[in-house]
DNA sequence: TCCTGGCACTCCGCCACGACGAGTGCCAAG
DNA sequence: CTTGGCACTCGTCGTGGCGGAGTGCCAGGA
């Protein structure tokens, strides 16, 4: 069957290719495979495939590299992931497991990921939108003025100074806490706003108004759960591996370098990827960037049903798919299984 | 006198350069500046100049280009501090101004370096040690557990768990709470360790023994009070800008690329800087990587008495420095003045 | 003593040329 | 449908000539 052998051709070239970085050529493609056919019949292969826009060529006479389009059916249909080693997988788990705070387990995981992969890697912070309020603390600074700290199921603790008209008793402020925590403590952020605003909206006639030190601290906790200046972190690693790219400067590293100054182009090509919950791939100029269109993007989202935030990869059209899918994927369940823990 | 004009023909070159990134040659030096003199006479100045290994061709008859000992002699004494103008000392003040909290503030300042300056920027957090115990609060997550949160003069709020071997009553806490803040608040860490070391030492015969609460809680304190893990991290910004240096990726780029990864690195090239008050300048082969034998560093410590940690750039030795240290000079004052306030 | 104009020289950068070779497309035969 | 052969294309690489920018040196002048 010739469909079956194109197939096995254009896994050959992409894999080739990837290797080499060179246009591949029939006759190493046949040296290099055991195809069992001659190059004249690889070219033939070829010219078909070039025609259904999987191969192009550089310059008349050159070998052929796959097209996105050629990627992109070698993604989907032509490779598995790699399954990681026993050593990678010791590796992955040791290298984690020794984080000690929110902070750590995102640096270590991007260091890692940077590391696997030889790529760039992007690693967005948990967001608050999917977190739950672990506790609420209020603590007197000065007789008018309280630090509120907020500390989330993700580990991440923010922190707001909040201002007083009046002077508050200890045993005032020990109420205070205990409503606002009745109130917060276990909800999502979401749930968790709506029963704050709850605590100080007017109550049914006859209920004592709220106070102003209540009102004072509600707003400061629902400013701190909507600003999600905080959803827009990502941390980035791997920088070095850019100086990889050798040629096409110009073409990949620079808009690569302007990406990752970008924070929020960043997020959003890692956003399509916390949706469902297999590892994304979005090949060069898929993506919403045409100054991307040089690179592709391996991303996965992480956490609680993979949806807690993304991380992923940011590299060359032409890389080591199966590679990179398989460490994005591994990275993403392990990072997925210390949050869980802590 | 030729002497000085041999430095004015020294600072015309280097100026040129600067701006032309191209050897510079005499006849362009007389029709760019008004020195007064032919070409002939530039060229034994230059021939001199050479000699004394302030100049270098790159090949014969090629124009000439600083050596970093003839940009040392322009920095030291051949350049003025740029002031800047009102129109940016505004856009630094009200770009800083609003930060909301320390990350903020490095954050910002990190790119507003970046901005101004057109090179990668670095600023270091501020040094754990140089700070000072604003706050220490003591808060019972369960029976035996307990969060301590440190926070500090400088914004910065470090948080632990401590595991108590038994329950302990609120106002057990609340003494507990009193006493570890009257030993460590207002202390530079350093004191404040010794202080709350102090708590727990044997006391006097007759002294009752300390708590064992008491004991879990100082050690959780020192020891976070001893991590030094964040004096190491720095933010970087303007990496983009490395897309501008075009040629010469293998000399400046890719070295650049692996000393951003390795914030060691750049901890140690800052480092220097937070000596004496003035704007620091390192310039090529001075430092103590030969890697980076072709970028210079300018760098200033900011913070009460510039001591608190460091900031600067990292560029090409050929770089605009009056424009530079300008720019570091003043986001340093900025940033001192907004931590100041805060 | 120092500056200046002139002059020969060096050497880089650019371009055109030609040989080489890898790779292709096509065709006729198996 | 595959295969070997063959002519063709085109990019790469080394060569050599040319122009120009820039220099060093020297002799004459202030």
């Amino acid at each position: 069957m010739q469909e079956e052998r194109r197939l096995a051709v254009l896994r050959a070239i992409v894999e080739d290719y990837v290797s080499t970085e060179e246009p591949v050529g029939s006759k190493a493609l046949v040296e290099r495979h055991q195809l069992g056919v001659s190059p004249a019949t690889i070219r033939n292969d070829m010219a078909a495939l070039e025609e259904e826009g999987y191969l192009t060529q550089p310059h008349t006479s050159a070998g052929r590299v796959p097209t996105d389009k050629g990627y992109r059916l070698f993604v989907d249909r032509l490779s598995t992931v790699k399954p990681m080693s026993a050593a990678e997988r010791r590796a992955i788990s040791g290298f984690l497991d020794g984080a000690v705070d929110l902070d750590d387990v995102v640096n270590r995981s991007v260091r890692l990921l940077a590391q696997l992969t030889r790529q760039v890697a992007v690693v967005q912070y948990p967001t608050l939108s999917r977190s739950t309020v672990r506790h609420i603390e209020l603590v007197a600074l000065a007789p008018t003025r309280l630090l509120v700290v907020l500390i989330l199921s993700t580990g991440r603790v923010e922190q707001r100074l909040a201002e007083l008209d009046g002077a508050l008793a200890d045993d005032e402020l020990g109420a205070l806490r205990s409503r606002v925590n009745l109130a917060a403590t276990g909800e999502v952020i979401a749930d968790a706003v709506a029963a704050l605003q709850a605590l100080v909206r007017p109550a049914e006639a006859g209920a004592p108004a709220p106070s102003r030190a209540t009102s004072a601290v509600v707003d400061v906790l629902v400013e701190a759960m909507s600003d999600h200046r905080s959803d827009e972190r990502v941390a980035v690693g791997g920088a070095a591996n850019l100086a990889r790219y050798g040629d096409s400067f110009d073409t990949s590293v620079r808009p690569l370098l302007e990406a990752i100054e970008e924070q929020v182009v960043l997020l959003r090509l890692l956003g399509e990827a916390t949706t469902g919950g297999a590892v994304t791939v979005r090949i060069g100029a898929e993506g919403p960037y045409q100054e991307l269109s040089a690179t592709s993007v391996v991303a996965t989202g992480y956490g609680p049903d993979d949806a807690l935030a993304a991380l992923g990869i940011v590299g060359p059209t032409r890389m080591d798919y199966p590679g990179t899918m398989a460490a994005v994927r591994a990275v993403a369940r392990y990072v997925s299984r210390v949050l869980d823990e802590s």
